[in-house]
DNA sequence: TGAATACTTATCCATTTGGGTAACTATAGG
DNA sequence: CCTATAGTTACCCAAATGGATAAGTATTCA
């Protein structure tokens, strides 16, 4: 269907979750255990480690074992994806919104041409 | 939590499906039919309906009925509060490295003022 | 009026999702 | 060695999701 379907449904499925966004907004300040991931969150420990797996998966972020913490880490190029699609979109739009407005000057063309027309005759 | 988690668990809910990313992306160039927006889908019509119900409910879409059909037409700021979201993270990160760019500078400095000291001593 | 068209509603179903608990493993510290 | 810590695995459960079919309604057209 389109260039990044492989890859897009997981990533923006892994955007709908307010708890994940939380997650990316804190990783966005540096790296953080699972311990400290889930601190400002009530739900129990395996709930959120459920969701580190979704947005891992989804590529989003890496982890790594370090001793017994697991260490979470933002992927630098992560919404890349998202934003190429959005970006996608918009030139769309705005490709339809030039090709009106090449409409609208050919009716105006038509419009003067009709009137020299009857002018002329 | 952050300040639009109240709809973009359903703008990226919406997003993470490849048919309606398709809708979405046919609609770009303009309004269409239901039928129409079915057509290059193998998938029976009310399971698109539905599909075109999560997009306008999302508010992605609007829909209108005009005698037998019903015409969708994208929203001019649909994509917005997502563009906004993806915008805000990007600017944590690059505040995050700005931060980090004055430590290095910072540590410079002490290295600098450490070499400093011991020639002076 | 009668038939075709364009949705629409109602159900059904398997799978996924997002929450929970209980029990387990692996490492760090005393 | 023993215990607390930090994850991890294995289940359970209700609700949501994405597909299906069957039957209904509302317009349009001949």
């Amino acid at each position: 269907m389109d260039k990044y379907s492989d890859n897009l449904d997981q990533l923006f499925g892994a955007l709908s979750d307010s708890t994940r966004r939380d997650i990316l907004t804190r990783l966005c300040q540096g790296p953080a255990s699972v311990s400290e991931l889930k601190e400002p969150h009530a739900m129990a420990l395996p709930n959120l480690l459920k969701h580190i797996h979704v947005l891992e998966s989804s590529g989003l972020i890496e982890t790594q074992k370090q001793g017994r913490t697991r260490v979470c880490v933002l992927r630098p190029d992560a919404l890349s994806a998202t934003e190429a699609w959005l970006q996608e979109q918009r030139q769309l739009l705005h490709a339809r919104f030039d090709r009106l407005e090449d409409y609208i000057e050919t009716l105006k063309a038509q419009s003067n041409k009709e009137k020299d027309d009857d002018s002329a005759a």
